[in-house]
DNA sequence: CGGGGGATTGACGTAGCTCAACCCGAGTGG
DNA sequence: CCACTCGGGTTGAGCTACGTCAATCCCCCG
């Protein structure tokens, strides 16, 4: 067999186990802790000394990648924060598929934010690596809603973000077809969570045809096809469960629309 | 044609133009203004006196059915209340679909909660109805924000709330085939607008195959043949723009995908 | 009374689902 | 260290729900 003399970058290592999904090593230190609810979206505006007392109310908690951390229907008692490694979060569904809400980085939060409705969670929370998060219990949030406003203004600023990334989804789910939806969902992805490799971008958590198929409502063998395709135009190089972004400005024009006929 | 006996309900003005969609005569008084502002979710938990000096920083606008109250790409400085009418909220996208986002009754609110991203809407909001609304300028409802921290509160709950509803939106267009989702759809709209006539529950407001079709992420060909089967089926009874749900129980079954084999 | 917007229905095309076979790399236990 | 297994991925061959295109209807309004 000829080895391709590689070109520009040796992106000729298709299949090999070039695998750089750092799995955190997990130095979850208290000291670490109260930096990362500091710079956490919800308490970046507090002064310091509240955080310090903030962060007090919170027990730590690891969970080994691959491990449920709750699931839809458990009475919603807590308030998780994530503070490193990644989470799923899933609904499940009649029938047994899952749709997949969001995947959720360092800093970001899921769990029931007061009592509202039924106080069961509605969907089911995995780590998609292994984790480390920070839990409250609902009521105690509640009391640091009320007792700190500035963190309410900026749990209210969260929420509204996710709810625009939430018609986001809605409009493509109403609208657009399989490839560019995975297009759309792969740069997100990549923005949130992309290291630059060379000219290339890799998506540093693991990630299989499943989650991806979850996440734009397609099925696995769908999905297997839209990346084939999308790796054969040389835009998206992938494997077991890890891709890269080779081609960010093609992969941004199928997300728009303009399939150059494959 | 031998008129059929009516048996316990006259449902059988099936296309009669009986439209008792009552636009309402927009009586939108100053008191008037003050008692829904009261009643809203934001303002619930304050004290009179708040209410009525917040009350006086709102304006009052008037929109007949059908005309546009902003556009997509419209620099986003108002936040809107609808004190009456019906409102509906949607998503152009590029290729010239709408997608319906929501529809809002009295009480609730669009427009841009805070300068979140870029400074422009992301949804074209047309008056379903003759409507009145309650704007005021973004900065001046973060002030609000700021300064009445049970505001904060109530407009967080209100915003996680709608997150929840659209992530119910998501599930269902991922993984639901299009009848089921016009069930949950009307289902919904009932509950909200629906007043009770005889046993029959009618959805007190305009409602094309279009907006229908919006909403659900379907065509109007489809919607249109879904209502049909729906009403052979005696589940629901509908005409131009109007919508009548005749057995809930039923559209319920269709809505969980229990598919009586039409 | 004519026009137009909403709705219905049919015929047909197709994106994406289903079912099924197969491949491959990585653990795992003997 | 090898063999086995098993989960993840790929690919092909149909099938179907739904979209598209087009004709027709009918109410409402000027």
């Amino acid at each position: 067999m000829p080895e391709g003399v590689e070109e520009e970058v040796m992106i000729d290592r298709r299949r090999s186990p070039v695998e750089p999904i750092t799995v955190n090593p997990l130095q979850c230190t208290p000291i670490e802790v109260r930096r990362i609810l500091a710079g956490a979206p919800f308490f970046r505006r507090l002064p310091a000394a509240d955080v310090a007392r903030i962060a007090a109310g919170f027990r730590q908690t690891h969970v080994a990648a691959g491990e449920t951390i709750h699931r839809a229907g458990d009475p919603a008692t807590r308030l998780c924060i994530v503070a490193a490694g990644m989470v799923k979060v899933a609904r499940p569904t009649p029938d047994g598929q899952d749709v997949v809400i969001d995947i959720l980085a360092p800093g970001e939060f899921f769990g029931s934010l007061a009592q509202l409705g039924d106080a069961v969670y509605a969907e089911d929370v995995t780590a998609q690596t292994a984790t480390c998060l920070l839990t409250i219990s609902t009521e105690e949030f509640q009391s640091l809603l009320e007792r700190y406003p500035p963190v309410a203004l900026a749990t209210l600023e969260f929420v509204a973000l996710r709810l625009r990334g939430a018609h986001e989804t809605i409009e493509q789910l109403s609208a657009y077809p399989v490839e560019q939806r995975v297009a759309a969902t792969l740069l997100k992805l990549a923005n949130r969570l992309g290291r630059s490799e060379g000219s290339a971008t890799l998506i540093e958590m693991p990630l299989s045809r499943q989650d991806l198929a979850d996440m734009t409502g397609a099925t696995v063998e769908t999905i297997s096809r839209v990346m084939s395709d999308l790796r054969r135009a040389g835009i998206v190089e992938s494997g077991r469960r890890w891709i890269s972004i080779l081609d960010h400005e093609r992969l941004l024009q199928v997300a728009g629309g303009e399939n150059s006929q494959t």
